[in-house]
DNA sequence: ATGCCTATTGTGCAGAGTGCTACTG
DNA sequence: CTGCACAATAGGCAT
């Protein structure tokens, strides 16, 4: 379909003109189906095509239209911050058009008003849930809403979330599903009254295989040789002048593999790519991980896994676009997250290993990895090939390729999310008895599938006796829910309700025995926090501790028999690593230490930093007395930026972190009044502080000295 | 026969990724 | 279930 053709389906000119600009002038025919389904004129649709087969312009016209013929706010929900991001910067474009558009995850909050200034708001589901939780007033001009990756309802830990916004705004909204091909779409499409495109077409196309031992067997029947190891297909990709994206199920597999292909890779680099690939090297700081990154990157290759910080995995995504990394060796993180295709894709394994044991990875996933085959602007055709070592290729080939993907389930009842989401639901939606709970619960996709609601009856039962049992919310005499403030917080803050009642639970040893070890452990123990696994050889010497640090602990230690003992073991090794944390031990050191990576590290931070805000405000809704309330707000400051008190005082400046705020201390700037008397040029003479810094420092002092452009000046000339 | 080094076999361990607050500019 | 690190054992060689 011609894109001029739009104007009869209702669409906006304007719309036309733009999309015309950017240079289409013809639609993918599964966009043409969809925009013919009736979802230009309200109906909801359930749109199921492979990634990268333009679901978003279809987004983009739906939701710009609908925006400019009707008002009100479109919602685009995605499952990662990163694809926040990422759709951000694409839908900038819709600008031009008067169109505000705004990206709130976690990173920055809003339940606030600021967001009624905007028509399209990107968020991740939960964002979004928490959100509807604060009742933000825009929520009723909410017209539209697009699921990303819809199929997401089906993810053990995060399906819960979306299910219930769906269920939420399902009679309220528009709504538009983008999936990935999944087995039982037709139900999802009943479920949300939608209608249902389905199609396998893409832009470019896609030629899967399995390989085993030298043998290619492609999907239409064709083999062919190569030298029997499975690199042989990387390098065979790079004669071509091609790249390749290689799966594996291991973080430490994904260096190994690129440290082992890096040798082969290496000649088929040119001269200029190698310095510049050296220049990207050396920039990284170091860490084990990163030296062994800068190893791989040097010969052209990379791994990516979540155990890289955000620096780096940018570096590498960007290197990669670029053509400078010739091939990427990966875990899953690349196959959900930011959208990097390749022109060969290949999959050493298809088993990964799960808390209950080794599992074969999903069909809906695999299928997703192949997909990253095929780059649209360069490629004619993109190869996915999955790699058989002990398995007979022939079942591969019927499993992954030939075979049809998982049927999705409804997973509220997921005993975690359901907690939350009744507690949300009684605290933050109005439900006001049991009766109500039910009802609501029959518009959920669980209802739709199972047609029978009594295990989550019993489920939902034994939670509102857990709830009520623990004061997060009360019963009138008529059986009427009346929702308690500690209840209405927890659900605020997005909180497992377990998670709170441990809190609460702490709350008297923290009055009595208020001491860092303490707190964090408590921390690490509850539900929210991802506390760090222990191993075999650290045990004795974390019991140890332990032992050692018992009276600071809220909790008794547990025998060794006990089903809790490795997981409090590792309790209190994350305690004592955000004790090193705040006790300004490197982070080369912490990363040493606890045999952890970057992300890793920040990923606790990042956690610890949340909990302790609502550790927080729980407890100031229980009567708090004002030395613990500022014990802990010092020490949260203390998580957020790991320094000792004593250097809190020059936290609180912009650009100045735990390392120039140390340096700065040791030089004998120990105040703000300190640096603000100081000379500029003595400060300069301390490491980490540029004439960049002080310009940004001066600037919230609000003075603004004459001397240091000169100096910043004298640097550009340089 | 003894001591030392290397090759081979045995044993034990560990293993993907991810979101959620609110302040401020 | 698989790959790897490290330990235990066996084997080879010089003395």
């Amino acid at each position: 379909m011609r894109v001029e053709e739009l104007k009869s389906l209702g669409v906006d000119e304007r719309v036309i003109r733009l999309i015309r600009e950017r240079g289409i002038e013809e639609l993918y025919p599964p966009q043409a189906e969809a925009l013919k389904s009736g979802v230009l004129n309200g109906k909801n649709l359930i749109l199921a095509i492979p990634t990268a087969s333009g679901k978003t312009l279809v987004a983009e016209i739906v939701m710009i239209n609908k925006i400019l013929r009707e008002g009100g706010k479109a919602v685009y929900l995605v499952p990662l911050k990163a694809l926040a991001e990422e759709k951000y910067k694409e839908f900038k474009f819709w600008e031009k058009l008067g169109i505000r558009i705004a990206v709130t995850t976690g990173d920055y909050d809003s339940a606030e008003e600021w967001l009624g200034r905007y028509d399209i708001i990107i968020a991740t589901s939960e964002k979004f849930d928490s959100l509807l939780r604060h009742k933000s007033p825009w929520i009723k001009d909410v017209k539209l809403i697009i699921a990303d990756e819809v199929h997401l309802l089906g993810s053990y830990d995060r399906g819960a979330t979306l299910e219930m916004i769906l269920a939420h705004l399902r009679d309220k909204a528009q709504i538009l599903g983008l999936s990935a091909t999944i087995g039982n779409a037709e139900e999802l499409a009943e479920w949300l009254n939608a209608e249902l495109v389905v199609s396998e077409w893409r832009p470019v196309s896609l030629k899967r295989g399995v390989f085993h031992h030298g043998q290619l067997f492609w999907e239409d029947g064709s083999i062919e040789k190569f030298p029997s190891q499975w690199d042989s297909l990387v390098i065979d990709a790079l004669k071509k002048d091609k790249q390749v994206l290689v799966f594996v199920n291991t973080r430490r597999s994904a260096e190994k593999e690129a440290l082992l292909l890096g040798g082969k890779v290496q000649r088929f680099l040119s001269k200029p790519e190698e310095r510049r690939l050296k220049q990207i090297a050396d920039e990284l700081e170091s860490t084990p991980t990163n030296e062994k990154l800068k190893e791989a990157l040097k010969k052209g290759v990379a791994f990516h896994h979540a155990g890289l910080g955000r620096e780096e995995r940018s570096i590498v995504e960007e290197a990669f676009r670029e053509g400078l990394i010739k091939v990427i060796t990966a875990t899953p993180t690349l196959s959900a997250g930011v959208n990097l295709p390749a022109y060969r894709v290949i999959i050493r394994d298809t088993k990964r290993y799960s808390n209950f044991g080794w599992s074969d990875i999903p069909v809906l996933e695999i299928q997703q990895m192949m997909g990253r085959a095929g780059r649209p602007k360069y490629d004619k055709e993109g190869q996915a090939i999955i790699i058989a070592k002990t398995e007979k290729p022939e079942d591969l080939m019927k499993r992954y390729i030939f075979g049809k993907p998982e049927n999705l389930f409804s997973m509220l009842s997921n005993e975690a999310s359901f907690r939350s989401q009744i507690l949300a639901l009684i605290t933050n939606f109005g439900v006001k008895n049991f009766r109500e709970l039910i009802e609501f619960l029959e518009k959920t996709f669980y209802y739709h599938q199972r047609k029978n609601l009594e295990a989550l009856e019993g489920k939902a039962k034994d939670i509102v006796y857990f709830l009520l049992e623990n004061e997060f919310i009360d019963i009138d005499l008529n059986d009427q829910f009346m929702p308690l403030p500690f209840g209405i917080r927890t659900s605020q803050l997005y909180l497992d309700p377990l998670t709170a009642k441990k809190f609460k639970d702490a709350f008297e040893k923290l009055e009595t025995n208020p001491n860092p070890l303490g707190v964090f452990h408590l921390l690490a123990s509850t539900p929210d926090m991802a506390s760090l696994r222990i191993r075999r050889k650290e045990q004795e010497d974390i019991l140890d501790y332990a032992y050692e640090m018992e009276s600071y602990l809220y909790q008794n230690i547990p025998y060794w028999e006990d089903y809790k003992f490795e997981k409090f073991l590792g309790e209190v090794k994350t305690a004592k690593l955000l004790l090193d944390w705040i006790n300004e031990v490197p982070e080369a050191r912490i990363l040493e230490t606890y045999d952890i990576d970057t992300g890793d590290l920040y990923r606790i931070l990042e956690l610890a930093d949340w909990l302790m805000y609502s550790l927080i405000e729980l407890y100031k809704l229980s009567s708090p007395k004002k030395e613990i309330l500022e014990f802990l707000k010092q020490l949260h400051l203390r998580v957020k930026y790991g320094v000792r008190e004593e250097l809190l005082e020059l936290t609180s400046l912009p650009m100045i972190g735990r390392k120039r705020a140390r340096a700065l201390y040791n030089a004998g700037f120990k105040s703000i009044e300190d640096i603000v008397k100081a000379k500029p040029s003595e400060l300069l003479k301390v490491e980490g502080i540029g004439v960049g810094i002080l310009e940004k420092l001066y600037q919230h002092f609000g003075v603004e000295l004459p001397k240091v452009k000169a100096k910043k000046k004298q640097e550009e000339e340089r």
